[in-house]
DNA sequence: TAAAAATACTCCATAGGTATTTTAT
DNA sequence: ATAAAATACCTATGGAGTATTTTTA
């Protein structure tokens, strides 16, 4: 297996159409369709029905595309984890605070990154 | 980024030494080795700290690890789906009842598959 | 000095490309 | 007739191996 097979994969469930996958992961169409061929004969079975014109997903095929969509996720976060750490300061920075609190920090945002709009909005208790 | 080098990371984090995670992995040292300084240089950052004879986590390789980990498991899932679509009689079958339910299920067992032992038993409501 | 990792090469498997054919509307 | 996928064949990147050299407890 390999992850580069599975992002064509995946494109190709977002495009319905090998061609298109192919332009959108940078790719020639006849290299895409021999990594998907060649996945689908590494695990024996058939991600795409493409006997209709129209490319339908079998039902073991969605449930590994699903997989490959958390895989690749999974793939990003771990160049955001490297981001982060050659750069502290680089990245979204996420605060969870009560109203009270919230406000409170908003107010003092501009002080502490005088040179950003304010990035930090209350929070509504839900 | 490949999956390969990934199950060599996670094996150098388990077993602490290259030459051992080489082995389990059924590949040359140097092989090893090389695959991770890869990945290290493919990411800008370091994983492992091998300054001391021990072999050292980093912050972030330590979060590397972890994501390398559920990368895994996620392409087992995809195999497994993929085996439980040529033989849907193969794989873990789990199936969670309430126990007045579960015991019945539980006698009923053996007339259903009777060659089998009984894989079902009844669960502590919790 | 003895172990473990890094280097320096060589090799080959395979991802990728171009040209072309097949297929299905 | 046309658009899209498959096939054939060639190229080249990079994963893997062996031999050897650092490195550091």
């Amino acid at each position: 297996m390999n992850l580069r097979a599975l992002s064509y994969v995946v494109a190709v469930a977002d495009l319905r159409n090998f061609t298109h996958a192919a332009e959108q992961c940078h790719v020639s169409q006849p290299t895409l369709s021999a990594q998907i061929k060649k996945l689908e004969e590494y695990l024996g079975i058939k991600i795409f029905e493409r006997n209709n014109k129209r490319i339908m997903i079998t039902d073991e095929g969605d449930e590994i595309i699903h997989s490959a969509r958390r895989i690749l996720v999974e793939t990003e976060t771990i160049q955001d984890i490297a981001e982060r750490a050659k750069n502290p300061f680089t990245g979204t920075f996420r605060l969870g605070a009560f109203p009270t609190l919230s406000t409170y920090i908003v107010n003092q945002h501009p002080k502490l990154t005088p040179h950003q709009r304010p990035i930090l909005t209350p929070l509504k208790s839900v």
